[in-house]
DNA sequence: TGGTATATTCAACGTATGTTGAATAGTTCT
DNA sequence: AGAACTATTCAACATACGTTGAATATACCA
């Protein structure tokens, strides 16, 4: 039951943080239908809640979209201070890394990419910073022949499987457990970093 | 100069083809900013076109969208049917006839990409067909332990890798030939087809 | 030559969307 | 108690979109 308010601030003991369920809500269709494909409206009419209050509270629907992707901390960089220890054991360490980082956080992942992939904008923030901070940090540190091409391959061993585990969500994947695809995975996204001599 | 035509059917010998004119411009632009961020006006104003034309020709949006995807072959048969021959050798025969379907179409795949994650329909044509189609011969060939998370896991390294090739377009990927790839790559995923025992 | 079909533009419609401004009710500060 | 602030809804807006129907000019067929 949407349970009708009326105009004015409702008395406090109500306050069930209105601005929590926008987030939420926002959240949520963002990484199911991604930006373009999520109406202010719809979010509104999940959180039960008018409209205007998304604009109160984030001025536009693009401020609701930079909140909903606050995160605790930047995964990129985590990831790319990983990678400076050297290509030895990297691609465990990539994975647990990219996994502990994200895991937690499907929902904004989703949305970063379907809203990046949705709106073919090529300066898009996070691809700029996947492609400066994570390639160039994994090229600095591989040793042999075709760095460039390995490091887009590694990032993207990555990204599939993020893919797949966070917006695709097949079920064998998005349910495994880190180990288990550290165990699976692993030697292979190695055998890019360090092919067999 | 956007040549200013008049009402009405044009002379033969302008037959500049306008049809073929419309798809192209809607291919390019759902490549480039998929199914929703393209609007049949853009579509229209590339073309050199009235919008109304685009109802003639192809009934509405979702009309035209389909007769964009026309494709030569089904690439997906073709890799079901190459899974078929076996494990051994699986990993470049995979990525082989994968990037040989696809190479010469990468608009159309990246259309299919941008539309299938930008506007979360799970139950989106392509998906079910990758789920039913890919994943599950996959599945029937391996052989060993956790099939069904190996299988998906290398359905990851093949969609990631287009993705990164046809989507995203980072250059290494982008501009490096089959043979290429399959010398960096194929190992790697030989790997998770038959893991080294 | 006449009639029908085709290619094309024009004009308008209905709808959904993001945004804005005002109204109202409660809280907090002085 | 009064003023200032905050939370919330309501009503309206301009805009962009997909779609439709009519108008017009040429091509094709008998």
């Amino acid at each position: 039951m949407t349970t009708k308010r009326t105009r004015g601030r409702p008395p406090a003991g109500d306050a069930a943080d209105r601005r929590a369920a926008i987030l939420d809500a926002a959240r949520t269709q963002f990484a199911a239908q991604g930006f373009g494909g999520t109406s202010m409206r719809s979010i509104a009419r999940e959180a039960g809640v008018d409209v205007s209050l998304i604009s109160h509270y984030f001025g536009d629907k693009s401020g609701l979209l930079v909140a909903t992707m606050q995160l605790p901390v930047n995964p990129l960089e985590k990831i790319a201070s990983v990678v400076k220890d050297g290509p030895d054991g990297l691609a465990e360490r990539l994975l647990r890394t990219f996994l502990g980082s994200w895991d937690p956080h499907r929902d904004i992942f989703s949305s970063m990419v379907r809203t990046t992939l949705g709106s073919g904008d090529s300066q898009a923030p996070m691809l700029q910073l996947a492609r400066n901070i994570l390639i160039t940090s994994l090229v600095a540190v591989l040793d042999g022949d075709d760095r460039e091409a390995r490091a887009s391959l590694i990032s993207s061993q990555l990204i599939g499987m993020a893919l797949m585990r966070y917006v695709v969500r097949l079920p064998d994947l998005a349910d495994a457990s880190v180990d288990d695809i550290v165990r699976l995975y692993a030697p292979a996204m190695q055998l890019v970093v360090t092919p067999s001599t």
